[in-house]
DNA sequence: TCACATGATACATCAAAGCAGATCAACAGG
DNA sequence: CCTGTTGATCTGCTTTGATGTATCATGTGA
């Protein structure tokens, strides 16, 4: 409607594609039906903070009032916060079949902490997957989660688990890179003309 | 309602308060009636995106979704812009009663340039408000806009306005001062750990 | 004492948000 | 060709936000 929730709307649809998250998932995750978020991005709706905030968070957003004078600088961290470069589409898809063959893996009810594993370092690596640049090691991951619904049983579970950890670890580091290399050389200031 | 939301109320309530606004008043700006304004204040309501700013930006706020990471940061900065000493009951009090002389004043429709500025003049007193330190200064203002109401005239009315102007600028240079002293020793960090 | 502004509340009305469930075309994969 | 997932859209229904108006107790100033 407004200047104002277009762009909350624009905000919001960005960062669910950036975790690579279907309006579906997001909505499970928020409680809120799927057609209501579909709404919410077309911009159709004015929501109430009860529901932003609840997107927001799953989205691991958080909902803040700043003063007009330093709008600015905020924008400027969060800029700088979320400026990773883009998922790539071949990464994408690739991680979209990891997610079909964990979820395949999750509905055979395997009796094993290591399955648990594999969902959480599965949600990392997405977090991060905007630093992958190829789809190697995911391919790879891939097969190691094969061989688990195939011969391979627990032991190719644990394959795969060290597969996963092997990535996780990688992007990681690589995360750390960019603090190291962002965060010394400074920094925000307060001035009114700072910016925009 | 939830926790979130009860910070919003108390959020905006500190706001209104901190510049002097009666809800009446807010509600006038923001285009909102003050039974609606009393219910969000209480957390009675869970108000819609385009309440919220509608009186945000009637408070010099600013809605903004930040990602989880940066939140730290922001709050530091939001919390060093808006960290003013607050307004005394004293000061409180007399820039109350300038607000009703000043209404009286328009009220009596003199065809003068002189009335919008005093108003101007008043308001931007009015932001600075918590630079006031003693009463003084509004007194003699206050003295000078009834001497508009009674024998001056337009006379008066000029004599007021220097008043108001000699205090205005006594306030701006002492922002100023506080800009100048807060600036160049920088920063915010972008470290995960930086606060919280 | 009287007058006035404050914030809280009550009430009726209207519009719209939110939920639930279903359907649909487009597209990708097996 | 068949299947599953995606996002958009529709329907029905309930809840509730928002407005308008009015009242009230309280505190404060004239």
């Amino acid at each position: 409607m407004s200047y104002e929730s277009e762009k909350l709307a624009a905000t919001l649809k960005a960062a669910r594609e950036n975790k690579g998250l279907s309006q579906r998932a997001l909505g499970a995750r928020a409680g809120v039906p799927q057609s209501h978020i579909s709404k919410i991005e077309s911009g159709a709706v004015n929501l109430t903070i009860s529901s932003l905030t609840a997107i927001a968070n799953a989205l691991d957003l958080e909902l803040a009032l700043v003063p007009h004078k330093a709008a600015p600088a905020v924008r400027t961290i969060t800029r700088s916060v979320s400026d990773a470069p883009k998922v790539t589409p071949e990464v994408h898809k690739e991680i979209a079949r990891l997610a079909k063959q964990l979820e395949h893996i999750q509905s055979l009810k395997i009796d094993s902490p290591a399955v648990e594993n594999l969902q959480r370092q599965f949600r990392e690596i997405r977090q991060f997957g905007n630093l992958i640049r190829n789809t190697d090691t995911l391919r790879s991951i891939h097969e190691a989660l094969k061989a688990v619904d195939g011969a391979g049983g627990v032991a190719a579970l644990q394959e795969a688990e060290r597969h996963m950890n092997s990535l996780r670890n990688t992007l990681a580091q690589g995360v750390a890179h960019e603090d190291r290399a962002r965060a010394p050389r400074p920094a925000y200031r307060l001035d009114k003309d700072s910016d925009e």
